[in-house]
DNA sequence: TTTGATGCAAAGTATTTGCAGACTG
DNA sequence: CAGTCTGCAAATACTTTGCATCAAA
């Protein structure tokens, strides 16, 4: 769970494909990692604005759409609300969303990954990502 | 698996919530529960307008609306693409997406309940309702 | 200097909504 | 008959895109 590496390295990928290294980039970029919450795009914009105040939205979504290219970043999307992303664990993991409070939480599942190639295995399907969302009450919420 | 049965029991359903029974409503949710392939709403608009001309696609949203809400069926929504509805096993089960042609299938998945409760009992979690897809090559894709 | 990135505004698009008229119960 | 449902069109709202300008390398 080592932030800064992470984004180092993210930057090092972008660098070595060519695309450039903007200061807005690098903030985005900074923001998406460093928030544990799973942020919406206006929710990262907002972050930017106290850094950069002319950067629009378009460039942040923009800039996640370049790190989706690249496969470092997860989006999530609940069709009726805006797209939330998670930038730290940007491999398919389940994740559980209090519908009362909103949070997203990741979560770890034991030998589940044992149970998707089981599934490959029984039905021929070749499994590339999956999304598996849980949706409920968080613990706090709960009492 | 019987249908007719199905749709029978939905109808009974309206109508003692004080739905009114109109010749639109019945054809849209038939077409729902006999279309195997998780249609889109405009699909089934598409099929609806065989025997009723001059349906609204509002109407087979409205209608859609409708049976979300009394959970007779089931919404899989693709942020990129247009929705798509699960109206034969209206409850939470997996689905596989074939990223090549498109297909949405449904899977079995031993103990995937009691994997589920576990995670609950685990994080303080109470599970109302989950979503889980998985990305991948069909079988005959494959090939 | 070159060419990709930014930021503005306008477009895009699946779904929803308002309302007058039609039809179920 | 009362009140819900339909169908049309307009509205929504997130996200994408076109383009002139700017700046990274």
């Amino acid at each position: 769970m080592n932030t800064k590496k992470r984004i180092d390295n993210i930057i090092t990928l972008l660098r070595e494909r060519g695309n450039r290294l903007t200061p807005q980039r690098v903030a985005i970029l900074t923001a998406l990692i460093e928030n544990e919450t799973h942020p919406t795009a206006e929710q990262v914009h907002k972050q930017i604005l106290k850094t950069f105040p002319t950067t629009s939205l378009a460039t942040v979504y923009k800039t996640i759409k370049l790190l989706k290219d690249v496969g470092e970043i997860l989006e999530l999307e609940f069709g009726d609300d805006r797209s939330r992303f998670d930038a730290r664990k940007p491999h398919s993991h389940p994740h559980m969303i209090c519908t009362s409070c909103g949070a997203i939480m990741d979560s770890e599942l034991d030998n589940f990954d044992v149970l998707i190639d089981k599934l490959a295995l029984d039905t021929g399907f070749s499994v590339q990502s999956h999304r598996f969302d849980i949706f409920g009450t968080c613990a706090s919420c709960s009492k």
